[in-house]
Parts: C-alpha cells; sequence; structure tokens
DNA sequence: CCTGACTCGC
DNA sequence: ATGCGAGTCAGGG
C-alpha cells in the first residue's frame, strides 16, 4: 500500500516525497509526459469538413451583408477590420462618446463600443461583424487549412512556454476554439470521431479555488467544497449575507467574478472594470469577501511577504517561479509582480495536477490495453477522448478514478463528464452505471 | 518582419 | 491598472 497521493507504479520511476509543504512528487513531470503529448499531436483531432464548408458559406453570406448595412447607413466604405478607421468613424465622423485612449488612438474594443450600442444602430452591426469575422478567419479558413490528409488536425503541444507550467497548443491552437454562444456549439460541431467511437470530455470542477482552498485551510471553502456546494452561490451567499433562496442572478454573476478576481490579484479597479461598477463598490466587495474569508485574506497576505522575502513562490509540488519585478521601483511593474504572487502557485498547481492525471491515466489505459481509446486534447482543467465505444464503460471510469485521485488535497477534487457524437453537443454523464469499485 | 489592437479559450 | 496563453489583421519599417 502506498501512502503517497501519487502511487504510480508502473513506469513513474521517481521516489515519492510527502511532506507537508510538496505533498506529492513531482519529480520531472514534463520529461514524462513529453511522449504523451507527442502521441497526442500524432493522433489529432477528426474534422468534418462539410460541417466547416457549410459555414463558411454562411458566414460569408452574413459579413457581406453586415457590411453593406454599415456602409449604407455612413455612406461610405471603411476596412471595418481596421480599428484605426472604426475609430475614426465613430469618434470623428459621428462625434460619439470616446471611452479610454490607447497608444495609437481610442479604443474601439467590445467593452468600449457595448457601452455605447444605444448611441447609433451601426454599433452593434460593427461588433457582430468582428464576431463573424474572427469565426471566419480564425476557426473557418485557417482551421480548415490545417486539416491534414487523414482528415485530422494536428496541433503541437509544448512545455516551457507557459510561466506557470500550463500545456501551450498552437499551431493550430486547439485550446481556445469557441465554446459560448451559437457560434461556438456550430464550430464545434465540425469536431467528430470515427463511427463507432465517442468523444468523451471530462473537466475539473472549480479546480483552482480548490486549490486556493487547499492552500488557504479556509474553512468556510472547506466546508462548501465538502458538500459540494454551488461556489459562487455560496461565495454570493457570505459577500450578500442571504440565505440561497434570496440570492438573484446577479449577485451569483458578482460573486463569481469576486471569486476569479480573488485568483488573479484583482484591485478595486479592475474589479469595477469588469462588473461595470464603481470602484467604492469593487472594492466594499472585495474587502466584504476577504472580511467573511480571514483565512484567504491571511494566506494572500503571506504569499505576498513570503514571494518578496524568497524572490519566488512555488506551486504545490515545488516548482518554484521567480518574481523580480516584486523588487521593481515602478508601483505598476511591482503590482503586477504580485499579482503573479498570488496567482502562479495557483495556476501552476493546477496545471501540474491535471499533467500527473494524464500521467495516471495514460499508464492505466496501457496497462488496461485499452488501445484504441485516445487522448486527444487538454484543455488546462479538462481531458479529451476519442473512445471505442465498447471501451467507454471503461475508460469513464478510469479517468474519473485517476483524475479525482491524482493528489490529495485537503478538500475532494471533482470531475463533470460528458459524451457526445462531437464536440459541439456533448450531453453531461450523471448516472455512472459502473460495478462498484 | 515587428508591434499594437482585438478576440478566442481556461 | 485581474492571471496565463495563441492567431489574425492593419499599419509601419
Amino acid at each position: 500500500m502506498n501512502n503517497s497521493p501519487l502511487s504510480n507504479k508502473n513506469n513513474r520511476e521517481s521516489v515519492s516525497i510527502s511532506d507537508e509543504l510538496h505533498p506529492y512528487n513531482v519529480d520531472n513531470i514534463d520529461g514524462q509526459i513529453q511522449n504523451l503529448l507527442t502521441t497526442m499531436s500524432k493522433v489529432g483531432f477528426l474534422i468534418d469538413v462539410e460541417v466547416i464548408n457549410n459555414l463558411e458559406v454562411e458566414v460569408e453570406d452574413l459579413l457581406k451583408k453586415l457590411s453593406v448595412r454599415i456602409f449604407h447607413h455612413i455612406g461610405y466604405d471603411i476596412n471595418l477590420n481596421s480599428s484605426k478607421q472604426i475609430a475614426k468613424l465613430l469618434y470623428e465622423d459621428l462625434e460619439l462618446p470616446s471611452g479610454k485612449k490607447k497608444k495609437t488612438g481610442f479604443s474601439t474594443d467590445e467593452v468600449t463600443l457595448k457601452k455605447i450600442k444605444k448611441l447609433h444602430p451601426i454599433i452593434p452591426l460593427i461588433l457582430e461583424y468582428r464576431t463573424v469575422y474572427k469565426l471566419k478567419s480564425t476557426y473557418l479558413e485557417s482551421l480548415r487549412c490545417r486539416i491534414e490528409e487523414d482528415g485530422r488536425i494536428h496541433s503541437t503541444f509544448l512545455l516551457d512556454v507557459a510561466s506557470t507550467g500550463r500545456i501551450v497548443s498552437r499551431d493550430p491552437n486547439l485550446q481556445n476554439i469557441p465554446i459560448r454562444g451559437s457560434w461556438g456549439e456550430k464550430i464545434r460541431k465540425a469536431f467528430i470521431v470515427p463511427c463507432e467511437k465517442i468523444l468523451i470530455a471530462i473537466d475539473y470542477s472549480q479546480i483552482d479555488l480548490r486549490v486556493l482552498t487547499h492552500f488557504s485551510k479556509e474553512s468556510k471553502l472547506i466546508e462548501a467544497f465538502k458538500q459540494n456546494q454551488d461556489i459562487h452561490l455560496s461565495t454570493a451567499m457570505e459577500i450578500f449575507n442571504k440565505k440561497a433562496s434570496d440570492i438573484t442572478a446577479d449577485e451569483r454573476r458578482i460573486a463569481k467574478t469576486v471569486n476569479f478576481g480573488i485568483i488573479y490579484g484583482i484591485s478595486p479597479h479592475g474589479l469595477s472594470e469588469s462588473l461595470e461598477i464603481n470602484q467604492k463598490q469593487a472594492a466594499y466587495f472585495i474587502k466584504t469577501y476577504l472580511d467573511k474569508y480571514p483565512q484567504v485574506k491571511q494566506y494572500l497576505d503571506l504569499s505576498r511577504q513570503n514571494a518578496l522575502k524568497n524572490g519566488y513562490t512555488e506551486t504545490l509540488g515545488g516548482e518554484k517561479r521567480y518574481i523580480p519585478e516584486l523588487k521593481s521601483k515602478n508601483h505598476f511593474i511591482r503590482s503586477s509582480g504580485e499579482r503573479m504572487a498570488i496567482n502562479y502557485p495557483i495556476q501552476g498547481s493546477s496545471a501540474e495536477i491535471i499533467k500527473l492525471a494524464m500521467l495516471d491515466i495514460d499508464c492505466e489505459f496501457v496497462r488496461r490495453k485499452l488501445s484504441s481509446s485516445k487522448m486527444i486534447l487538454q484543455i488546462h482543467d479538462e481531458l479529451v477522448f476519442e473512445v471505442e465505444n465498447e471501451e467507454k464503460d471503461a475508460v469513464i471510469k478510469i479517468v474519473k478514478e485517476k483524475m479525482e485521485n491524482v493528489v490529495k488535497l485537503i478538500i475532494p477534487l471533482k470531475v463533470s463528464i460528458k459524451e457526445g457524437v462531437n464536440w459541439g453537443e456533448m450531453t453531461e454523464i450523471l448516472k455512472l452505471e459502473m460495478a462498484i469499485k
């Protein structure tokens, strides 16, 4: 019986160390995972090119209509892909109120334009044009050109690119395929599996907040996760001092943003921007949060202090990131360093956990000879598999077990599981019709 | 060829 | 002036 949270007896050679600070062994994770990433790249993701082609026609048509309507409104043509020309149109020719200034002129980004959306009918049209053009250029044309002779897209997965230890996908990037809105579903329907196979996607539920809970030992968060509560709702109940049934959708949304903000080391200004509220209110939300979760406050303070003292922060597995910015005399650079000091242990530990789970799963697939099922994609807190129908139950059981038990935190890790015949129509598997362990 | 602006993901 | 990434385009060199 191996007491170590990382009880891999197969081909992980490293010795498990288990102490308070480094509760699991992470010796050379990246070296061990390299082969797996190369295999994932070679396997690739099967694409239904017809779905892409049909969408391209639809999108082409829509872009044409949108540009005609915009040009008809203003009486002349411009390049709608040029933010410089959009700025001239909106802020000079139409004399609309301009927001924040960038290096090269006034901003025309989505947040800015949404604020003046009602002042002129072309603004929603411009926003829609941008969305659809992005889809066409990045996710239709470009992706179609990258389909290889086997009908698949083969992304490259890299370590040693992200400073937090995350895996990076590029050429093409399959970690940022749209998921929200109707376009997200439409594009993801093009990502398919061969007949007799099924797509399985498993993602960690709230892994960053669970890691924060582990580090901070915050009793309220421990309780919430042990009881498997809706964590944003639970935060909303604390911040607004209300019972669950009285929390509105808007209050939950605010709590969700605060939760993310804590992990990113957000300031009242940053929170006010993203919630579109004033800074005083934003500061109040942050203060209330930290009052209600005092161990989180203590952890964050200690995180910054130790980072300054040592010059680095570290993950659960002891991976260090040096942060020289903390000693900068420039306030902006120093604040940025403080945010890195907060964020790195959380994001970096999450990255380690899923990389360890990937290794465990890979080992178990080999051991169980599940040779027709393949891990094809990792998206930070999610793994995607192309699975033989007959192997489905076994795969789900293994992946869930490995992901949830790869390390022992002071609270459980939890995954949610989805299946589908394509990536756009995935349904959650709630009932696990599986044999007893 | 590079940088800035923008938008996509976690 | 909230963390970590990638890709596309315009515009300038």
